[in-house]
DNA sequence: TTAGTAACTATGATAATCATAGTGACAAGA
DNA sequence: TCTTGTCACTATGATTATCATAGTTACTAA
């Protein structure tokens, strides 16, 4: 294909944002961050994505500010991918993409009956279920307020990535 | 490339809606349907692809029951497209990509001092910002609670993009 | 008959992606 | 010392998606 055409200069906020997050290795390594894993050894073989466009895209969201290196060990030096603040605040963004895939992407019991992913908040201790609002306190949600708990269905899944 | 991977038999939700959003062209097409847009043509020009993206990413849109599409003629017949109920509850996802924008994606004053794209709560009056939650009335806020109102700088763009 | 409109489809050049293999820098054990 | 192992990548070639541009279909209106 030819050079993908460039949206950083439209005035329209979607449209600056789908630059970045349209696109699925984006998407994707994001959600490996926001999990914690911060390895790129982890996040390629969680994702399945190869190893060049894994770097590419981690090149990209740090040249965006979304992600900082961080070295873990000296002598062999080796790095960890951390999300910034800037990378922190796309959590609404995944967030909702969660949301309306657990209401709209899973054929009844697939997962065997709760969500793919729960989530709790951790004021309250209320399971939120895809409310961007709690429903047990009335809180406001955003990236620290909940903890997610993959399904057994989805830990599975990661296992089995894991190992290869 | 080589065919994408598919994503949607993995459990993680974020990764099954990265199979339909992790694609610019997705992304600025529902972008252009939520605005109003609902013609081929209009949708065309607006999002700057072309019409065989525009016309492949309807088809998909459609498939997946997110988009439907309705004759507003016959002789000879034409279509328009629109939001199913699945369609409209994407809406979360690109607000959040659009506060994420506004609070990162422009540099001082590129928009002449307010956001991009202003939104106000129906039921209250009040510009909420980039919030989920209503700070006039403490609301949540959905699909069909806003009114949205593109900026100057915005409104000009989508002028221009129109004559051509 | 000519021009116009809306919604597409066809074609060819180019670039992004995948799968697979390979590299560099070091540590640990035999 | 030699081999094996780990982590984080880079290199290569085949394949396919995308862009730009032009063309098509089915009508209406002048």
């Amino acid at each position: 294909m030819p050079k993908r055409a460039d949206l950083s200069a439209t005035f329209c906020p979607v449209g600056r944002s789908a630059e970045l997050l349209g696109d699925r290795a984006v998407l994707l390594i994001l959600r490996d961050l926001f999990f914690g894993n911060r390895r790129f050894e982890v996040i390629a073989a969680n994702t399945g994505l190869g190893p060049q466009l894994v770097s590419a895209r981690l090149k990209l969201l740090e040249s965006e500010g979304v992600v900082e290196r961080r070295a873990y060990q000296a002598r062999p030096v080796r790095h960890e991918y951390w999300l910034t603040a800037k990378g922190k605040d796309l959590f609404d963004v995944l967030y909702a993409m969660r949301g309306w895939a657990e209401r709209w992407a899973y054929r009844a019991g697939e997962t065997g009956g709760g969500p793919a992913m729960r989530y709790i908040h951790r004021a309250c201790g209320t399971d939120v279920g895809t409310a961007t609002v709690c429903p047990g306190c009335g809180e406001a949600l955003g990236y620290g307020d909940l903890k997610g708990e993959p399904s057994s269905a989805l830990r599975a899944e990661q296992v089995r990535r894991a190992d290869r």
